[in-house]
RNA sequence: AGCGGGGUGGGGAAGCCAGGUUAUCCCGCGGGGCUCAUAACCCCGAGGUCGGUGGUUCAAAUCCACCCCCCGCUACCA
């Protein structure tokens, strides 16, 4: 028997997660630890809510709450949707959790006092109005490169490329907008170039790192290592625990990390047995698992690994980090602000979990970026899981149900054709087995399907609706053959669709679940007269309509489409602010005069009066559209409507010319 | 820009590292069969020359070179 814990990337719990997060890290996870188990494997399977950070203290202060206050509902809502999801965790715990701060603080100070931590002054940029140091990305300004004036303290999204925030231009802090200034710091580092050596062997000897994070993390080996920062001067998180750093917490990235570990010890104590940790961290026959997204490659193959030789207790270095691609949705990015995707609490409201697992594991975004979109979404469920599948388990008990009394029926005689098609489905599981432990998931899935697909090409060959009628002892022969490959898909399916894989199995009769029971039954018999469940339908389609008003629902929304033609009709142009005054009564309403070229002089009445002072706008060129139908606005005529947008700290901001344009030029 | 991954019939994927008879699977599509089952199931068929160009070879989706496109990372987003 083999030992294993398995992991799955901590979700940052600023937010409930997607459905990329859910393939990427927990369901995968979640898939391997249940097979493990069915094959009687001892394993401890642990992730956690990864909560401190900027962001969330960001998030908190906008909301007018403690950032714990925050996570702490956050975590209570996402743990209870794992449940539902059917997330088998041994131990879901969070960085918040007691265990977690004093081993991280104890884990550091090991490593301090080993000699791979410095200090260094550095220079950040800081926002004197939020009183706090900004990452990079919490600072926009214009690029020198290229003018956009969007562009992160990192990178110009425009261009691409890489910039300090010190280099842009009208630097803002992304949170109130104000002017950045620069402050220096010190902070604490890890010495990560002085484990190279170390590393290389490592990623050199462990033949179980999947091919894309193997090559990268050699190439960033071969670049050269660098230093990794590991304090910051935020208030939310873990307290460093080095001399001189007492208004310092630890990098969010460097103790989220160690969790995995913190979490199996506090999995050991709740149960009584607090050195139980050491047999899953320090014994090197013990594999670790870890499911990550391609993001987090060199944390978990460079990194973490640093981090654990580094201490020099012996932990045990990962065994496999399987990462996969992204999954997207309809072809875009998952995209919170721009509510582009499905979370998972919304996703068990639409259907239920085994749907969804069933779903996201058939398209797992293995060897590429695979899109999850609503068509696949009701291809997969219609024609496989509910068809091919769900359909060959009812049409099975049903007809055994109505024929044989409610009982598996006795085979008096099993032709060759019969031990034939066991034989065959009992390679399949075996072909399924074999591809979970290389983390091919969705093949192993796939190929389990086949079971169902065996049995309905079995059942239409040897129609045992005929031959019921000749010969029932020859019928009972058949449609136990087909209860065995009934009993092999319920144990199969059981890692991939657990709650769908206990119905199957109780409506076979078992009074116990699935669960408890182990993989290598799908070779064993069954106990003939045991009385079967009635039996339902397991799934049910998608219909159209159905789907039609998810979309709807879920689809983010886009803008009807228009012709040239159409957009021909509208005459947008520039003009010249040439008088501008409040309107008396409105703190919102502006009067305008705008000259559109040729003595055209518009009025227009505009809602801006709070984002504009009437004096500022005089002698500006702004966009407008000439022939909106007039309005009379306040008892004053608009003939024209002026174009703002949105900005980034909520206000308006008037669309105006980079270049000198005459009044009255067309905008096309 | 550098680095990593990917581009295969209408859609989604496998094959590529170890080159070799008709390029595989699922969905969809066309035709046929069956009637136990949720209009479900089974069989047959059409459809691709494997991102582009050039090269190596008796032989290239597979090896090499260059180019195009998509995604990620590039160390203070998490």
């Amino acid at each position: 028997m083999g030992r294993w814990l398995v992991t799955a990337a901590w979700p940052y719990i600023n937010y409930v997660p997607h459905l990329g997060t859910m393939i990427g890290s927990v369901l995968s996870a979640d898939v391997v630890a249940r097979y493990l188990r069915l094959k009687g494997e001892e394993v401890v399977f642990v992730s956690g809510s990864d909560e401190h950070g900027t962001p969330i203290e960001v998030e908190a202060i906008r909301r007018g709450v403690e950032p714990r206050a925050l996570t702490d509902e956050n975590h209570k809502k996402v743990k209870r949707l794992f449940e539902l999801w059917g997330i088998s965790f041994d131990n879901y715990t969070r960085t918040e959790s007691e265990v977690h701060k004093r081993f991280v603080r104890e884990f550091y100070m090991k490593l301090y006092k080993r000699g791979y931590i410095f200090t260094e002054v550095v220079k950040l940029p800081y926002c004197p109005k939020c009183r706090r140091f900004l990452p990079d990305r919490f600072v926009e300004g214009t690029c020198p490169y290229c003018g956009y004036e969007g562009a992160r303290g990192d990178q110009c999204d425009k261009c691409g490329r890489l910039l300090e925030p010190l280099m842009l231009i009208n630097p803002r802090c992304t949170i109130c907008g104000s002017k950045p200034e620069v402050r220096e710091s010190k902070h604490w580092f890890f010495d990560l170039p002085k484990l190279t050596e170390d590393l290389k062997e490592y990623i050199l000897n462990n033949p179980n790192l999947p091919d894309n994070a193997r090559n990268m993390s050699l190439r960033m080996l071969e670049e050269g290592l660098k230093p990794r920062s590991l304090t910051r001067d935020n208030k939310w998180g873990i307290p460093a625990p080095f001399p001189g750093a007492e208004n310092k917490t630890i990098y969010v990235w460097m103790e989220a990390v160690l969790g995995y570990i913190s979490a199996t010890m506090e999995y050991f104590i709740r149960k009584g047995d607090p050195e139980g940790w050491k047999r899953f961290w320090l014994d090197p026959s013990t594999r670790t698992l870890y499911f990550i997204a391609k993001d987090n490659i060199p944390f978990h193959t460079l990194i973490f690994p640093a981090l654990l030789i580094a201490s020099g207790e012996g932990y045990n270095l990962p065994w496999r980090v399987d990462s996969v691609e992204y999954l997207l949705f309809e072809g875009m990015k998952f995209s919170k602000s721009r509510r582009i995707g499905v979370w998972i609490d919304e996703a068990l409201e639409l259907f239920p979990a085994d749907y969804w697992r069933f779903v996201l594991i058939s398209i797992r975004p293995e060897t590429k970026d695979t899109s999850f979109t609503w068509k696949i979404f009701r291809e997969v469920i219609n024609s496989v899981l509910n068809d091919v599948i769900g359909n060959f388990i009812h049409r099975v008990l049903t007809f055994t149900y109505k024929n044989f009394n409610g009982k598996i029926p006795t085979p008096t005689k099993l032709t060759e054709r019969d031990k034939a098609v066991i034989d065959e489905a009992i390679a399949i599981s075996n072909e399924v087995a074999k591809l979970i432990e290389s983390f091919r998931l969705k093949d192993a899935l796939s190929r389990a399907t086949d079971i169902a697909r065996l049995g309905n090409r079995y059942l239409n060959e040897e129609k045992p609706w005929d031959v019921l009628k000749q010969d029932k002892e020859r019928a009972a022969s058949i449609m136990y053959t087909a209860l065995r490959l009934v009993k092999m898909l319920a144990i199969v399916l059981a890692p991939f669709i657990p709650f769908s894989a206990d119905k199957i199995w109780k409506m076979l009769g078992y009074k116990d679940s699935v669960h408890s029971h182990r993989w290598q039954e799908v070779a064993e018999d069954l106990p003939s007269g045991q009385e079967l469940g009635r039996p339902k339908p397991l799934f049910r389609k998608v219909t159209d309509e159905e789907l039609k008003r998810i979309m709807e629902r879920t689809l983010p929304k886009t803008s009807p489409k228009v012709t040239a033609e159409e957009l021909s009709k509208i005459d947008i142009r520039v003009a010249k602010v040439v008088e501008a005054e409040r309107i008396s009564g409105s703190n919102k309403l502006l009067k305008l005069k705008v000259d559109l070229g040729g003595n055209d002089i518009r009025q227009c009445i505009a809602g801006i009066g709070e984002h504009y002072e009437p004096r500022e706008l005089i002698g500006k060129h702004i966009v407008v559209i000439a022939n909106i139908t007039p309005k009379v606005i306040k008892g004053e005529v608009s003939e024209v409507m002026l174009l703002a947008a949105i900005s980034t700290d909520g206000k308006l901001a008037l669309i105006t010319t980079d270049r000198e344009v005459k009044p009255g030029s067309r905008v096309l």
